[in-house]
DNA sequence: GTTAAGATCTGCT
DNA sequence: GCAGATCTTAACG
């Protein structure tokens, strides 16, 4: 039976309420977890990118709230779910203060516990460096959809966790967005350097 | 009501 | 390296 909502030690996300390129940073390096029937998966966030409401024509929230993008206007430390592609979802941790619209798109992390339970879930035979190195990759690994828009991630089934290991003691490189149509001058986006779980 | 574009991935060349 | 899949959203009529 799964312990739906419930409170686990997770990371003190006072942080994300501050600044959103800030929280990109520090989310590098910690744990995402998510538990379901099937068992639990976890990895380690290894790139992000930030997406901001001011001067920023590639943020859903660059013009104003709409019912997609409403989800970032809320408190920081709760996902935003969107289906894009037709295909694909993309998993965002919203930031910076309630109503601004901000959030830290994850676009890569690296595969922890439950390697098996994501290969079954991404097809068979599905090789390890492939299983979580993109957006839409990781969403599915980690049977995240729309169900978990809004979702607190300080709490079951999906959440943050602590990396203590990797405190201070990463070599950050940031980058311009991937995939984005506009504002690509803007290096937002952040990644481990060198981790072989890069989306690219 | 209709249409075009999108924070992507996969398979084929 | 490139085109196709596939569908939600937002902008326009």
């Amino acid at each position: 039976m799964l312990t739906e909502g419930i409170s686990v030690p997770s990371l003190n996300t006072e942080f994300l309420g501050r600044d959103t390129k800030e929280a990109a940073c520090k989310l590098l390096g910690q744990y995402i977890c998510r538990e379901t029937e099937e068992g639990l998966v976890s990895g380690i966030i290894i790139e992000t990118e930030a997406y901001l409401s001011e001067n920023d024509s590639a943020c859903h929230a660059a013009r104003g709230k709409s019912r997609r993008n409403a989800t970032m206007f809320g408190p920081p430390g709760i996902a935003y779910v969107y289906f894009i592609y037709g295909n694909h979802y993309c998993f965002n941790v919203v930031t910076g203060p309630e109503g601004k619209g901000e959030a830290v798109l994850i676009r890569a992390v690296e595969p922890v516990e439950g390697l098996e339970l994501m290969q079954k879930r991404r097809g068979e035979g599905c090789k390890i460096n492939n299983l979580t190195s993109g957006p839409g990759k990781l969403c599915q690994a980690f049977a995240i959809d729309r169900s978990l828009d809004g979702h607190d991630l300080s709490r079951k089934p999906l959440y943050l966790k602590e990396n203590a290991l990797h405190k201070g003691v990463l070599s950050i490189k940031n980058t311009p967005r991937i995939g984005v149509s506009s504002a690509q001058d803007k290096p937002l986006r952040f990644i481990i350097n060198g981790n072989a779980f890069l989306s690219r």
